[in-house]
DNA sequence: AGACGGCTGTACTAAATTTAACAGATCGGA
DNA sequence: TCCGATCTGTTAAATTTAGTACAGCCGTCT
């Protein structure tokens, strides 16, 4: 058999990416998405599932410098071969150029994430799911969030979507000075998101005990060990964060703040789509330069 | 979905093996060895790679029960589709117990997730990873990092993790007012990390821009749709960001910053490893209580 | 405001592919 | 050796597919 052209397909999508319209970007993105198979089949099947029309295709394919759409899928075929035949057929063909087919470093780790993220995924209970969104959801309910030193981050991206969607939203910031007066004010009709993971942070878990105390609904996001603080919670979301690096991946817990936002936001999508037009125009007023 | 058959085209032609007649058995092992790509071909491909007529190949898928040549080859992506997809989503669609056991609102959303995490690690360019790696890796380069509204919680969490393992990192708070001062020292010895998404936002690419200028490099993550950053940038990463959802998803960004913590970490774990533990120790210093 | 250039889809043509019909070849049995 | 049944390839028809030309549209620049 001859030799494989060194660089395979998804190589030169990747490479002129930003050289492609559009439209074209569109189809390519399909084609990486679920690699190899679009390019597989015809081209009127492969622009219907991207959405786009026949002739994108041809000229996305022949932008990537081929001069039929048949030759196209014999390299695609010819890679899918060579990728099958390999011993590592779980790889997501990385092999960059310089032979020896290396995954690299970040296809190992990815492919960890994604596993930690399907075990995530099950340890979710609609129910639990459904009853922290009916808290979220309620207008008259003031959310505050709170997150750990380095679990922060996570608070502070629920803390910027969420109030997207409504009004009444607290971030609790790293000034620990300040908490006292945040927990003043609490009681039976507040909601804390809280975040808490492994090395679980002492003050965290006091604010959490102290406002459980005032009568106030916890939904917690931990992991897999669980913090104490699910012994006061509400709802308890235990995912799997732990993944092949020295370090936890916050993924999981970001997909699941993002999942409760998709949700709430296609929830009530009126009333949403309003507040953030009328956000809009006062950004705009207050944006003057 | 159309859930798949559970048998797959491999199995039905080893069942029915002895019922072939002799060339279409020659046509059939053919598909066997190198499965399934010689059926992904034309027929007349197919059948010379085979060394078989035309019509033999016909009547082979025939006698395996497809009606047409073009529903064979549909299947054949189709197992070829599920068998490539990754581990997170091979158990959602499988067998699920409980017959048509509706999917909870949150796993469609883990689903296009995983999707877009899956395209997103394609675009990656190893080498692009390599050169970004290298630039963070060199204590000597200050970093600073800046995200715009929304994606101030992933340029938090570069922050909060790379603060970790290296020190001369800054994060650029959200007040505007202060930035010019940030700018006032950089030379070309700077290395920039930008997170700039849909909706790119202008300061973010003065900033970006003006630190162009001046000579530093710029690392920037953005969308499929390009910041206009990417013109002035050293290192782009520009990651499938779009999820069934109104929102984007930050989860490949999320996963690109991960990777890149691990790299960083993996690379110098020793070094790594002292700097967190004098770190604990101050903090368990400071923390009296 | 108007013109221009690039992007995108529709409509169409030409080519290649699938599929059906037919004829030759091969083998076994009487 | 001849017949019949089965298998196989060649040829031709019909359908699908790839590829092309053209026109509308959108945004941009003057």
């Amino acid at each position: 058999m001859t030799g494989l052209p060194h660089t395979t397909v998804a190589e030169m999508i990747r490479r002129r990416l930003d050289q492609l319209t559009p439209t074209e970007r569109k189809a390519a993105l399909i084609l990486l998405g679920n690699y190899p198979v679009p390019g597989l089949q015809t081209v009127a099947q492969f622009a219907k599932q991207a959405d786009v029309s026949n002739p994108t295709i041809l000229r996305l394919i022949s932008k990537l410098g081929f001069s039929a759409y048949a030759d196209f899928q014999q390299r695609l075929r010819d890679e899918l071969e060579a990728r099958l035949r390999s011993p590592l057929t779980k790889d997501i063909l990385g092999q960059d150029g310089k032979g020896a087919a290396e995954i690299p470093a970040f296809a190992k780790y990815w492919e960890s994430v994604s596993s930690a993220l399907a075990a995530s995924m099950h340890l979710i209970r609609p129910s639990e799911f459904d009853g922290a969104i009916a808290l979220l959801a309620d207008d008259r309910r003031p959310v505050t969030i709170l997150g750990g030193r380095l679990t922060s981050s996570l608070a502070l991206q629920a803390f910027l979507h969420l109030r997207e969607l409504r009004s009444n939203v607290t971030l609790i910031d790293s000034q620990t000075a300040t908490w006292a007066e945040h927990l003043l004010g609490v009681t039976a009709s507040n909601t804390y998101l809280l975040f808490d993971i492994r090395r679980y942070q002492d003050d965290v878990i006091r604010v959490g005990q102290e406002a459980a105390a005032r009568g106030a609904k916890i939904i917690l996001v931990t992991d897999e060990w669980l913090s104490p603080l699910s012994a006061v919670a509400e709802h308890v979301f235990a995912l799997r964060i732990a993944v092949n690096s020295n370090w936890d991946s916050f993924a999981p817990i970001s997909v699941l703040i993002e999942a409760m936002i998709a949700r709430l936001s296609a929830q009530r999508w009126p009333e949403v789509k309003t507040r953030m037009e009328e956000l809009e125009s006062i950004r705009r007023r207050l944006d003057t330069r």
